[in-house]
DNA sequence: ATGAAAGCGCTAACAG
DNA sequence: CTGTTAGCGCTTTCAT
């Protein structure tokens, strides 16, 4: 474990001239810069972060909250952010909160003092609780809104359009909604575009139904209420969802998309390997993890933040999940 | 941002009674420690863990390094390791290295100084170099044995055994095995034992395929060469394989089990919800995240460590991929 | 261009 | 039981 005393020893030089060597070369002489290099290496010298950030206020580390690293959704915001932050020379803390707001505001205050910012993927939870919690870290908060904090949005209202207009272009005229729970943030905003929508189309019956718990387990609840209330086609809240209601629909012998259509949200990883495949929007996950990530820098050098980015475009994936509303039920092409 | 000082100031007391308070409580007095608490309170005090690592060599952080946060497999691992640090006061750093060998060195190296300990679930990479990296921290190393480092395995050997059994049940007598690289040390194990049960079998007839990158696409490429080569059953190195190789056969229209039985490694989340359900061996992921940092705050407290523990035990979970060899093409029961 | 010294926030010795 | 002091490894004035 050699320091900046064993590397000062090591070169003939002061502790101050490695620090200097090593953080800001072109104050020292180029001579000793060689020699202190080459001490570091020697000695297999590796700066202490904790350290250095204690005195200087910079410790390299960014912190990211997410719900549940295992849902592939928040695991391709985490791969995203990584890979960002590792090349920002950024080390990660990945605090996963167990779906659970008491824990989330527990694990933030754990590791606030160690990060020079935080990345929250928190989508329940108080906006209050939360803004507090942070207090006063740089923080950036990905596909929800809070107040007095930078987000990172996604066009949700442009990903509903898309699938509707998609559904309709197909024959489908009663489309059921599969919600989440409210206490989600881009579960109110999908609700509400979807309200929206019903209103403003005309010859379109939405039949909402839920909420369901974002997860597979919701899609097995929800398939049931869909084929039920009569309509042609299922848009779920999520992928997961989504996915759930595939596999329940199988079980009951309902062809997807001879019978009924399924359209999910998010495309992550799996939504192509289901079957059949699913249709779906695309939400640019990883990206989202390193504009993060960007959008974090910026507030920590200060420059930037001229204002809110405008939200990510998303893109109607179409996949064998979906199909005109008058089809045989048969396989999908 | 209060500090010790401040909270000290507050509560009336020295700053060392502050933190004799705040961590070892029995040995400060009751009615000054209630002033403290509540001072801290009040000032809504959070130690600084940079700094009491700093002094007392403690950090209660933890490090994960993992490949790909976003493969299934090791974010169960990784959920278990969050889970359980959490219930033991740690906060961790996740490192993803991205699958890459150069890069894994270089964040070991980030964090090492600011961990108590290291977990590694690294399947690739030299054993020298990374045992160098760790370089005295104390290091626990998943599914994979290190020399000198402790390893939590699994019992690779007994799920193999499983599966041969089911198939040979089912009355298959030629399998194709689509391996992984050799640089993957559970591969190597897994293709150890295939190959000593191709000996003591009779009657069996193991076709060898590949190595295969082990991930959904190795699995397209393994699912032709497995066909072609005549088996009536795949077995693939681990799940991704596997369902890789699903989605080929449901595309060159093969049904499974009808045509070929396909069977899996690892039981990821995924693969009850394919379709067919993938037949695989159960790895408790989660448990090995929940043991590795048991094993490591052993470790850490220099207790424990009594030998090496016995490998995790595997389960085979039977699922729709896998039927009769003689069995008629049409659904799995 | 370099060195001496102070100090980030905290805990561990050492007194008392 | 509590306060004083030193110092973890590093960066940053302040001198020189």
């Amino acid at each position: 474990m050699a320091t900046v005393r064993d590397v000062a020893q090591q070169a003939g030089v002061s502790v101050a001239t490695v620090s200097r060597a090593l953080t800001m070369p072109h104050l020292v002489n180029a001579t000793t810069r060689a020699r202190v290099i080459g001490a570091a290496a020697e000695l297999g010298y590796r700066p202490n972060q904790a350290a250095r950030g204690l005195r200087s206020g910079v410790t390299s580390n960014i912190g990211l909250v997410v719900p549940d690293i295992e849902n592939p959704y928040f695991a391709a915001m985490t791969k995203g952010v990584q890979h960002r932050a590792r090349k920002g020379g950024y080390s990660v803390f990945v605090a996963d909160s167990d779906e659970d707001v008491e824990l989330e505001e527990e694990v933030i205050a754990r590791i606030a003092k160690q990060v020079d910012g935080l990345i929250l993927a928190s989508p329940r939870g108080s906006a209050e609780r939360i803004a507090q919690a942070v207090a006063g870290r740089p923080t950036v908060v990905l596909n929800r809104r809070i107040d007095g904090l930078p987000s990172l949005l996604i066009d949700n209202a442009a990903g509903i359009v898309q699938v509707l207009d998609h559904l309709q272009a197909l024959g489908h005229r009663r489309i059921a909604y599969a919600a989440s729970p409210m206490s989600s943030w881009s579960g109110r905003e999908r609700i509400e575009e979807m309200r929206r929508q019903a209103q403003a189309r005309s010859g379109l019956d939405i039949v909402f139904l839920g909420s369901f718990p974002p997860f597979v387990s919701g899609g097995y609840q929800a398939a049931d209420l869909a084929v039920a209330s009569g309509a042609t086609a299922l848009f779920a809240y999520n992928d997961l969802i989504a996915i759930g209601a595939l596999e329940r629909l199988r079980h009951r012998g309902i062809d997807v998309p001879g019978q009924i259509s399924v359209v999910g949200f998010d495309d992550v990883a799996f939504a192509e390997l289901t079957f059949p495949t699913l249709t779906t929007v695309a939400i640019p996950l990883r990206t989202l993890g390193h504009r993060g990530v960007d959008a974090l820098t910026d507030l920590i050098s200060g420059d930037g933040a001229a204002g809110e980015p405008s939200p990510a475009p998303v893109e109607l994936r179409i996949r064998q999940s979906t199909a005109p509303q008058a089809q045989t039920p048969k396989e999908a092409p």
